[in-house]
DNA sequence: ATCAGATGTTAACTTCAAGCAACATTAAGG
DNA sequence: CCTTAATGTTGCTTGAAGTTAACATCTGAT
């Protein structure tokens, strides 16, 4: 992260609880299965640090450490309900009050559900 | 990442997956909301490659890049639902079926819920 | 068809994240 | 109380993430 003072290093407080608080939930689920940080790091494929960071809600952390670790546990399917278009009320909101044309409709619109 | 060969470079697919489904996801989101990368990006504080990198579902990138996109797009609530121990069956089951002693219980064992 | 804007791509450069190792600290259990 | 194990902490090294910039390509609109 070249330019300090970047979103990692301060991120805004919503973001930094949202963080931390994904952080406990890992170490919570981690707990119940009776593993400890390096056997779970194991299994993702990275250093017992990296769990430790990602149990702390490290902001800087490579979003693959904590989704590996979701997968591990197995609560990957957590992961597939966040920002869900089909759920999306305020976004789907906006799309039903405005004539279907706006920023670069990408080559392929992913409208999947 | 020194060590070559982590699970940013190789995930698992099912990671992978889960990775490119919640870049679709955020991007969706952001055309919904009428937003260019280089704004969102702008909103949430990085530059617009780092934007394209997170739609793109790149698992290299830190984890503040998604979850700041999250919470630029007012879709950070999502997140708090991810591996949340109220809602781990597994692990709920796990800890009832066994007496209160195993892998060091957390000095402030955040059983918060 | 043309134009303007958004997005993809590439390259060079800077800074930090992750790996590794040794040690300190804390907790569980006998 | 003492041993064992798990976790936190520190310092060093190196590879990669992120930045900027210029150019290519695609989209939507005129």
């Amino acid at each position: 992260m070249p330019n300090p003072t970047t979103i990692a290093t301060v991120p805004p407080a919503a973001v930094e609880a949202a963080l931390e608080r994904l952080g406990r939930n890992i170490r919570t689920a981690r707990l119940r299965r009776l593993l400890t940080q390096a056997q779970l790091a194991e299994r993702v494929g990275v250093s017992r640090f990296v769990v430790a960071g990602v149990e702390q809600g490290k902001p800087s952390t490579g979003i693959a450490a904590y989704v590996g670790a979701l997968w591990a546990l197995g609560l990957l399917e957590d992961l597939l309900a966040v920002a869900d278009p089909s759920e999306d009320a305020q976004g789907m909101a906006l799309e039903r009050a405005r004539a279907p044309k706006r920023a670069r409709r990408a080559q392929t619109l992913d409208d999947d559900f």
